[in-house]
DNA sequence: CCCACAAATGTTACGTTATAACATGCCAAA
DNA sequence: TTTGGCATGTTATAACGTAACATTTGTGGG
């Protein structure tokens, strides 16, 4: 199915922030198209999430562009800069063998899974060291 | 430094739940002690937070009594059945290993980590078979 | 004992995040 | 053209979280 057209305008609104946006920032940026009540977001972001066009981040309360979905198998993870709001998506293939291991020994059966790490990008941890004393 | 009466109370709140609160819940609960504005629930949980004896589990927006800290070390885990509720804290040893590939190739200073896999506990998941047709 | 100070607690108000419930508009199949 | 679906709009309210300031409590120095 085809994205309509308030499905486009969150997508898009995500795809141009460098950080991730609380579905309130969402709105305010869309106001000047016409939106007028959180429910037109929140619906849109849920349909693009149902469709992996978006992540919500659980520790962040926002929403991210999804990352080009790679063909890779895994768990997804977010690595979220903290001074920047840089957020890298990223597959972590061995995980899922190491939690695999947990599982079979306390019998899980795994629906979805949140993984959320914060801390430095390269770039802010760089700014750090070049300004220290 | 020992827990203050709210804060032991809190505690045993949490305690004495098979599921995690959320601190409108916790506050509910405490009403009849005199609790009575939300403040009071959220700073207990924070300090107790603080010493590690709860934690807030972000996917729920939620707290659960911490189980006995264990002398391991490594990155905490949360395994959450969706159906009964039931929550197991574990430990992942050694995350750097499992994130290997994408730890190589990203500058990434690791702050904290939020790691909540959903699904159903063996409990529940027993009772899906049984009650098959 | 009495004051001064700090820490904990209480209280009110407000900000942010999310959903429920119902009304309206749009398009396509019968 | 009617009808049924679904996307959308609109209003209200629930759920989660914090800021700011008042009051109490408990402790050590005079
Ligand atoms: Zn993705
Ligand atoms: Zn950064
Ligand atoms: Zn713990
Ligand atoms: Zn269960």
């Amino acid at each position: 199915m085809q994205l309509t057209t308030n499905q486009q305008r969150v997508l898009a609104t995500l795809q141009q922030s460098s950080r991730p946006l609380s579905a309130y920032k969402i709105l305010e940026r869309l106001k000047s198209e016409g939106f007028k009540a959180p429910t037109q977001i929140y619906r849109a972001l849920g349909c693009l999430a149902e469709r992996g066009l978006v992540h919500r981040l659980e520790s962040l309360n926002a929403y991210v562009r999804c990352a080009p979905p790679s063909t890779e198998q895994g768990v997804r993870a977010f690595a979220i800069c903290d001074s920047c709001g840089h957020v890298d998506e990223f597959i972590v293939p061995s995980l899922n063998r190491y939690l695999g291991t947990w599982m079979k020994q306390n019998v899980f059966s795994l629906g979805s899974s949140t993984i959320e790490l914060h801390g430095k990008c390269a770039t802010c941890s760089k700014l750090d060291r070049t300004s220290d004393s």
